[in-house]
DNA sequence: GTCTATACTGCGATAGAC
DNA sequence: GTCTATCGCAGTATAGAC
């Protein structure tokens, strides 16, 4: 029987406008021309179909090239998939680390902030957000590693805002480590389903789930810690 | 350069205390004996490294049998994922159309039980949950379209609660579809993180999962339609 | 830096003995 | 129903011309 049978092939995925998303913004600081073409193309290819059922041809394509285009800006297919997590996890980052973030009034709107953001981040990047939270299992040992360690930074800035809140009594006593898994889950999830043509624009959903975090960690809510 | 230098081989998944769950108790009523190992052994193969880096070798010898053993079961490497999907949607679906849920008192109630029943399934058969959310895009058309149609009547159920407590004044008049989306995100994203040998039960995160989705819906939340 | 051509490997699936 | 052996092909990566 034929290897690949399956619904759609990496074509069918470029083609698709459900994974059209804005990560060819962001590989400005790192790479630029072919190699930033290169990563755009195994964005959508990976997010589509996933790393494993996506040839080194089907990435050189995606940008008009031969199969062997690949090589001579990345020294593997793995380390493609390498620099869309770093790059895409480093710029989630960035972005609930913003001024914006340190400039708050106080805690609420701190952690309103930063889940806005985070929110609109990977409604904008959906496709790249995909590759960074589903296809890590591909990456090596020590790449997975390094990205751990960004994934850790990440945690840490929720984690940090909610436990200022309750601290300073702008919060309820929650159980942070489980809000915090909330808060995470909402923002993480959507990649799975949000299309930019769809009714809500990035920033729109972003406010929406900031009020549902906050809800979360609201006095007088029934989602106090036993 | 070697083929597969990824973090885990699918032996190392089927070894990972951290990929335990209960799907062995799935197949029941539709496989026994060796065809129901071959399932749990996929089922833990591909939650760990994906359907397209297991090998049909991986899935045999996970029941200690050899490479070709599968195919005396199933036709084909796809179907293998398929039956996982379908069943997998199937008891989900089952799981939050009991009786219970038809019992309830009121509409809070009722929302309560499936938002409870649905993050307690995920959670107990996380790993089965993994392969029906990530590993779909690998269905041929045909079988892909099955599941799709089991997701559906998924939604429905939670589409009709939160409906229903929004006409009978239960709820706030609140934006159903986001609102859906938020529950379901909720319950879907823990088979990403979850371990049953972790702090909270499954029952337990349910509860605490139900508790967020009714104050997504509470009346004198922040979170009411524009 | 891009191409064509290809070496090498590993996987899905099958044949045929027991 | 399980085994061993193997076929055929797809896919990563490289060689070498331009």
């Amino acid at each position: 029987m034929a290897r690949r049978q399956t619904r759609f092939s990496a074509q069918d995925m470029v083609d698709d406008p459900r994974l059209k998303d804005e990560s060819p913004s962001l590989w400005g600081d790192d790479y630029g021309g072919v190699a930033a073409g290169l990563l755009s193309s195994a964005v959508t290819c990976f997010a589509g179909i996933g790393f494993n059922a996506t040839t080194t041809r089907d990435i050189s394509a995606g940008v008009g090239l031969s199969p062997a285009a690949m090589y001579v800006h990345f020294a593997s297919k793995e380390l493609v998939l390498f620099e869309i997590a770093r790059i895409g996890h480093e710029r989630a980052l960035a972005f609930i680390e913003s001024p914006e973030v340190e400039q708050a009034a106080d805690s609420t709107a701190r952690l309103r902030t930063i889940v806005a953001r985070f929110v609109a981040w990977h409604a904008r990047h959906h496709a790249c957000g995909r590759v960074c939270q589903y296809e890590l299992s591909a990456l090596s040992a020590e790449h997975y590693e390094a990205v751990t360690e960004l994934r850790r930074a990440i945690n840490g800035v929720f984690r940090d805002a909610v436990r200022r809140g309750v601290q300073d009594g702008s919060f309820a006593d929650v159980d942070v480590d489980r809000v915090v898994r909330g808060m995470l889950s909402l923002g993480i999830d959507l990649v799975r389903w949000y299309r930019l043509d769809g009714p809500d624009s990035p920033e729109q959903i972003g406010e929406f789930y900031a009020d549902l975090a906050l809800s979360m960690v609201a006095r007088g809510s029934a989602v106090t810690s036993a």
